[in-house]
Order: C-alpha cells, then structure tokens, then sequence
DNA sequence: ACAAAAGTGTTCGGCCTACACCCATGC
DNA sequence: GCATGGGTGTAGGCCGAACACTTTTGT
C-alpha cells in the first residue's frame, strides 16, 4: 500500500449548558509534542473497525463518560500546515450533552470543562474549530429542533426556552415561544405539572419521538442523530 | 509513523446545468478494481502538498478541464465497508461550472456526463453521495445565491429564474421572483439589454460581487467560494 | 394589429412581534 | 391579597403567493 501523505484524526465539539444558561465545552490537555500541556479537543486517530461517527462517539464516551443525545459532523479540516510536525486531516463531529449528566462527567487533571466564549489558546487550529461548531449550533438552532438534545425526559416551556435564549444569546418573548413550539410538532404535552416552583406549576413536556430532531437529507444513518443507538 | 487504518481520498460531485434546465454532472469510468469498468465520480489520494479544497479543484480540472465557479465540502464519508479491499475514508466536495464551459469540456472514453436523475449504478456509495449533494445543492438554492454560479458574466432574470426551476423542479412566478432577487441584493442591473429575442428585449443583470454567494460562517478561506481564486 | 415576454401594481393570507390581559400557585 | 411566572388573546407589520394589468418589442 502507498504511503500516505497524512494522517487521519476525528475530534468532536462537546457542547453542553451549565447553570442552564452558559455553554460549556470540555477539552483535554496535550501530554506530548506537539502544542505539550495545551488544551485541545478530544479526539484521535481513527480506529481500524469503526466509523467515523463511531470514532467521535467512542473518544466523547472515553474523556467525558458521556453518550451524546445529539452528533453531527461538523467539518474535514485538512490545510497543509495545520499541524507543525506529520500533516493531519480531522473529521470533526460535534455533540451535546444533557447538563444534568455533563454535572457527574469525569474531569481531571487533564480534562476540563471551559465557558465557550472565554476558551484559552488551544492546539492546532482548535479556536477556529470551535468557532465555526459554534456558528453551526446557533444556525441549526434557528431552523431545527436540536436544543431538546440539552434537556431531560420532562421539561417545561420555560426550560427550554432559555435553552434558546442561552444559545442564541438573546430573549425571547415567552407567548410567542410558546405558540411556535406547539405550531412545531416536536414536543407533546404530558399530564404532569412541575411542582415545586414558587409560582403557577408549569406543564411538563417530553419530545415528540416520531419526528427527527435535524433533517438531514438523505445520509444513511451515518453521524446522524441515530448513531447513538 | 503508525501505519494508518485508510487511504484518504477526495472526490467531487460536478453539477452544471445542460439545455439551460436540465442538471447534468460528470463522472469517469473505473480503469481497475475495485469497480473496474464502472463509473465514479472523479477524485484521488490526496497530494502532499495540497489542501483538501485544492484537491477536489484539482481533479476538477483534470477530469473536464473547467473551474468551478462554486466549490464546497460536502460531506466526509468513512463506513468501514463502503470499499470493498482496502478501507477508504473520502473527503467530497460538491461544485458548479457554467454551462457555456461545460459544452466544451473534455468528454471521452473514460469521463461522460450524465442527467443527474437518471444515473446508472455507481461503484463503492457514490450514488448516495449524489443523492446527499443533490439535495444540499436544492437546499442551498433557497436561501443563498448560488444560482448564479451556474451563469455566465451578464444574463437576464429569465435565465436566473429558469436555473432555480430547473434545480427545485417546480416554477416561479416571474413577478414574484424579480421582486425577491432585487430585494436580496445579489445582482446589479446593467444598462445593457439582450437583443434578437422574440419580444421585448430583457435587461441584463450581472453578479453583486460586493456580497457573498453563502455565508460559510467563520470557515478561515478553505473549501469556501473564494478556493477558486 | 397581435402575440408574448418584460415588468409593475394590488390584494390576500399567514406568520412573526409586541404587548395587554387573565390564571394559578406560594407566601 | 399580592407577587410572579404560566398561559391566552389580539392588533399591527412584513413577506410571500396569486394574479390583474401595463409596456415593449418582433413579426
């Protein structure tokens, strides 16, 4: 077989909320050359029996413990000199988390959660990346359904209504949300109501399974929503 | 360095548009195995020193001569089964060429164009790969300007209109459709009009190029419309 | 004069926005 | 009862769809 002229990695974007409200994003810290002891994204070269999305979702399982609720590919980044030493091409994915279970995720010495708008220099071309995954979750979140892939079994409007305000980075207006959930079809009401609060309980909501969070055309199950199953 | 688990390779799906309305995209035949004597589309191992945009727009030139007017990544695809020998990962780009260029581009024994519904079968998943550009080229359609790729310098907003018809296969109305292509602001009128038609002759119209034909979002240069320059 | 495409005007309805208002609960 | 978020009603504006109508050319 020819030699090739690079090597071939898949990173993976891991987007979670934190207090409900900020987006964080864990990376891992190099413990070689190059870049040595600074952050980047998890991720690593591509396993023999494993697809692409496999390989995403195994390196998310291996530094952060978590299973995705939602993983996309993002981008094939591949200019020549985006790595000083052997030239690498990465398939990067991007994910999210449920907050509830990014709280117990692993995180160490070499693994740590950051606020996605106060990241520190990373690897590679790491920063523009996560830019562009960034972008690409606040694109999708206009026109899809994904911020549900933040959220537990049960939520209320209000819940997921600052999912948007929080990614989107403004407020919206809480009737009109409401409306254009229910116009939507993408969440059911249940019978059970939140309670606990110091206000009216609100109703609880759970995601309308028969419809897909994302469109995404005719790709046959690969980096799709599904690929968690 | 550790041997890799697959070849990497870029292809790219070539759409241009034939008889003005009829989308038609180029593809080689197979001069060994795997496939031997079928048809792919055009593509290759990546160069040492070239990036993955430059290698599609590579290939783009060496199979039909032309360049592309619009080039961007589609999708990276990398199942482990999708080649039958050796595990292959490819980075696709889709593009657009002009018409007018495509009439003369070079056809032969080995590279034929083909209507873009009515393919044959393709070797290794290159049939879902057209289907997924088929569809991200429809998508595009709507809500960015790359129309105007498939057009050369001046042209009328007949012609724009018959390009959007022929790509979404469905008609506009002619009124409608000026007011919402003025209202973006992708074109400029010129004071030029087209003689020699049947009636009363239509004002040219050439490209804003003070405005993107997509927004790529923060993409630093790579894949993105300007690869080309 | 007539046919046909180029180009303009007008109406309608849906959807988004803003905001007033009622409802139900904890304190 | 009152504060507060949950939830409903409603009026205005914008935009796209539909389509009538005027303009300008070739024949």
């Amino acid at each position: 077989m020819a030699t090739p002229v690079a090597q071939l990695a898949v990173s993976t974007v891991i987007f979670s909320l934190r207090a409900g409200s900020t987006l964080w994003l864990p990376l891992v810290r190099r413990i070689r050359e190059p870049f040595e002891g600074q952050w980047a994204l998890p991720g690593g070269p591509l396993g023999a029996n494993e697809s692409l999305a496999d390989s995403a979702a195994r390196t998310l399982q291996q530094t952060t413990g978590l299973t995705p609720r939602y993983l996309e590919q993002l981008y094939a980044f591949g200019t020549v000199d985006r790595s000083p030493s052997q030239r690498v091409v990465s398939v990067v994915y991007w994910a999210l988390v449920r907050p509830d279970e990014a709280e117990q995720a692993t995180e160490g010495e070499n693994v740590r959660w950051f606020s996605a708008d106060e990241l520190p220099e990373l690897a590679f071309d790491h920063n523009t990346i996560v830019e562009y995954a960034l972008w690409r979750l606040r694109n999708k979140m206009e026109y899809s359904r994904i911020a549900h892939a933040f959220l537990g079994e049960r939520f209320t409007l209000a819940q997921l209504r600052e999912v948007y305000e929080a990614v989107l980075r403004r407020p919206l207006d809480p009737a009109n949300f409401r409306r254009q959930i229910e116009a939507g079809q993408s969440i059911v009401a249940t019978d059970e109501y939140l309670a606990g609060g110091r206000h009216r309980p609100p109703r609880l909501y759970r995601t309308n399974e028969s419809i897909d969070l994302a469109e995404n055309g005719p790709l046959p199950e690969q980096g799709a929503p599904h690929a968690l199953r």
